[in-house]
DNA sequence: TAGATTGTTAATCGATTAACAATC
DNA sequence: TAGATTGTTAATCGATTAACAATC
């Protein structure tokens, strides 16, 4: 398979195309939260009980009446003249993330990305745990890879029902990514993680994020193009 | 080498952490812009000479108005009735993003993430040509991954001031990333494509594109949070 | 008490959308 | 000409930032 040219085509900032769109907390916010949560674990090794907005902010450079506002979303509160109370608040943030409730997820697509993605063992920490792997290349089907035995695909559609997994993820090249993703929604699959290059569509209320390298790229060289012509 | 970890603890957005924002155009046109050049590939391919902002529009749900500003960023004009010519839009976008400027860019870090990006060959349609990839790993080195060699880190210096290299891609583990950006900044690379997953910190001048998936992770899983509480 | 920090309301800023005259 | 589409100016919307009283 040619995996990787699935990969890279596109990627770096998700868009979901559905209009799903009905989220409580703003897009904004919630890209802030993972920060954040990173930040509270670093400090937490140093022995820290409490941690100010103040200090948050200065660390990402936000406006700390933003951190305020971001942290509210998650129901925690503060207290005044100390700051937020981090191991509680580290819960909060966890849990108004969903990372607390692990989903089950099915990765479709063994090439560079597929192995990169389920090479990493930290997924639980975000809520997700890779249960089980699909290619259609019987050089790799019946492998193991990092504790996932990589299935034939014909087996999704029996396995999605039977273990009722919600999440997919899909790293397969473009061609086949929406024929993937058609096929995870028929067999009940409701959220996707679109790691291919092309932008999948599905019904309104399945939940797609579509990852994107060349957003990021797009950012980057442009900055470079700035860059050159003030020279 | 442990280096998938590195890559998904986080990623998927792209925050610059530096003040180097004196971007003339917006990021979320920025954004767009990748989107509508698969598009337009995508329809210059069945023919056709125009294409209105409106039926661009219509395939990514967005406002007519907001793609004709976004197009205007490029300096491409339309005409009235017919839209905008394909072809001539096409290069237009490609080099405003400065896609048409292949720049030399250093990779270190040949792990999972560092093989799927070094095998990914469309890099150079997005402006990037990756001419080296380093790695500590003697088991790596020397070897060649799509015509890449794999060379010892310590050469990294020499060959970036040699090579004049102005762009690294950082795909190792999270406890390496700001070391190695800390030598490439040294050497002379001023732009760096950050997947470790630690944001990245440097001089102001230095352009900084963190990519994070846990960021891509936070909004689908929070999706699944609400969808879960609906029921 | 004094003062840092919270939570909240109001002001600002920037991006999206609406309105519309000009064009081909 | 008629009418779809452009480019642009104005209105709206939403997110960020400022101001500040309440708190511990």
């Amino acid at each position: 398979m040619v995996q990787i040219s699935t990969l890279f085509i596109d990627i770096f900032f998700s868009i979901t195309m559905n209009k799903f769109n009905y989220l409580v907390t703003s897009r904004p916010t919630l890209r802030r939260l993972p920060l954040y949560l990173r930040y509270l674990n670093d400090i937490a090794v140093k022995g820290e009980e409490y941690i100010s907005s103040t200090c948050i902010a200065k660390e990402f450079n936000f406006d700390p009446t933003q951190v305020r506002k971001d942290l509210a979303a998650t129901g925690e509160v503060g207290v005044a003249r100390k700051g937020f109370k981090i191991d509680t608040l580290t819960k909060a943030i966890i849990t108004f993330l969903g990372w607390d409730n692990v989903n089950d997820a099915f990765l479709v697509g063994v090439g560079n990305m597929g192995k990169a993605l389920l090479g990493y063992s930290g997924f639980e920490k975000y809520g997700l745990n890779i249960v089980a792997a699909f290619d259609k290349d019987p050089e790799i089907v019946g492998k193991i890879i990092n504790d996932t035995k990589i299935i034939t695909l014909d087996k999704l559609p029996d396995l999605a029902k039977r273990m009722q997994v919600r999440v997919g993820i899909i790293t397969v090249p473009a061609d086949f990514a929406q024929g993937v993703a058609d096929l995870m929604i028929e067999n009940g699959i409701y959220a996707i993680w679109n790691f291919a290059p092309v932008p999948i569509k599905g019904p309104e209320d399945i939940i797609i994020e579509n990852v994107r390298l060349s957003t990021s790229l797009a950012v980057l060289t442009s900055k470079l193009e700035e860059k050159y012509k003030a020279k």
